[in-house]
DNA sequence: GCGCGCTATTTGTCTGGACATAAGTTTGTC
DNA sequence: GACAAACTTATGTCCAGACAAATAGCGCGC
């Protein structure tokens, strides 16, 4: 039986989530896989090598290959741009510039991102709208020191966030996820009373070493993010 | 020069990165790079199915590879377990059973799950502590129809989350997280005001296409799930 | 001009073989 | 018995070549 390395993983993950091979089980080598399946051996691993990245098994040289006592579970979900995500619900996307200055960095700032003293950064505070209904509130500084060129930009129509994917689009960034209570002005963007209970996402990044931004996305009552796993 | 598919991969990357090719940029086709590289096709293939992978470029047959104008990016996270969790910190964790019973699946959950009217759940509300601070609040239903055997486990020393996991390790799994404020019960159980923003992780998970339980997790205030991408 | 089928190109996968690398196991020496 | 060297075994990677599958673009008939 001829069969491709989606099949052979699909037939071992089955084997492995249906107990026939129960965790903390040494599996059978690709050797004698590759004979079972009738394929190459760089089949076998190949599949296996999928498995391996899943968390459901656990490989190593010589000992050989066993199922995961806990299989080591990973959610992964896609970093969402704020249009997209309106536009997704169906509801038509608006943006509003709310504050735009230059100013030292402050120490909180400068402390998170490594900062030294007297770096000039932009700030930004932006409303995003779904509808007529205000959607999420952005609090964002950029670093004038890795990007002297957002100084320039005009960010009266669309937000920074729409730049900094277009000009600096390959970063590495560090994400976190609270619930904040809303302050004086978070209640005013968005339209719900002091002390309500908001989703608030925030968000590092740096370009190949210095940090370029810093920002703090606040959404409106009731948001969920959601992933399957 | 002889190279790996790890260091051709790094190489590809970092021209990408570089706007050596820029956004939208064709890449040469596989079998130059094979040439300029002096490798084997697979060999260029495997490295360039790790960037596809990553969300870096994007691959189509006879068109061939382009670097992707935004960057798909996608975070991805260990889905946490709440005692592994407490002990990273390096605090003790401790577990308290505060509520156990057998109750007919109230409407909003055979809703949520798609159970039929009439069925039995365990519902189990717990509580998670990190040393002898509350961490986390557990209230979770189990369904019965699908685990029966989880009417006889002993829920007082240790969580269900822990049961679940020895005795249904492979699920599929939705999670989602928001912010609520805080109820009499929550408040009371992790030291709070009523009314506080407390980040609230939820999750329905289905074995074999049946759906097992659904966990709501309450966190203690300032709680914060980080993610690196 | 329009639709349809053919062809060329590019990626996707597989094979059978080879050597590399990690890490248990055995053997040998002291 | 302790330790190191040699051996064994399973996975990791690579190669050269082959065929499969998708599809962009061309040419043909109308």
């Amino acid at each position: 039986m001829k069969t491709a390395f989606r099949d052979i993983r699909d037939a071992l993950r089955d084997r492995i989530v249906s107990r026939q091979w129960p965790p903390g089980e040494l599996v059978p080598n690709e050797a004698d896989l590759a004979r079972e399946f009738d394929c190459a051996r760089a089949t076998v691993n190949r599949a296996m090598r999928e498995l391996a990245e899943e968390g459901l098994i656990e490989r190593r040289r010589k000992s050989g290959t066993r199922v995961r006592a806990s299989p080591r579970r990973q959610a992964s979900f896609e970093v969402p741009v704020v249009r997209r995500e309106v536009e997704a619900t169906g509801a038509r996307y608006a943006y509003a510039l709310r504050k735009r200055s230059v100013e030292a960095a402050p120490a909180w700032l400068r402390a998170r991102l490594g900062l030294a003293e007297n770096t000039r950064v932009l700030h930004i505070t932006c409303l995003h709208y779904a509808e007529s209904h205000p959607y999420q509130r952005e609090d964002r500084w950029i670093n004038l020191a890795a990007l002297p060129q957002a100084e320039m930009a005009d960010f009266t129509r669309s937000g920074p966030n729409e730049w900094l994917l277009a000009t600096v689009p390959y970063t590495d960034a560090e994400i976190s996820f609270s619930a904040q209570g809303a302050n004086a002005d978070m209640a005013r963007d968005l339209g719900c009373a002091v002390g309500d209970a908001l989703f608030v996402a925030e968000r590092m990044t740096a370009f190949q070493g210095q940090p370029v931004t810093y920002v703090q996305l606040v959404h409106q009552r009731g948001h969920q993010v959601r992933m399957r796993y």
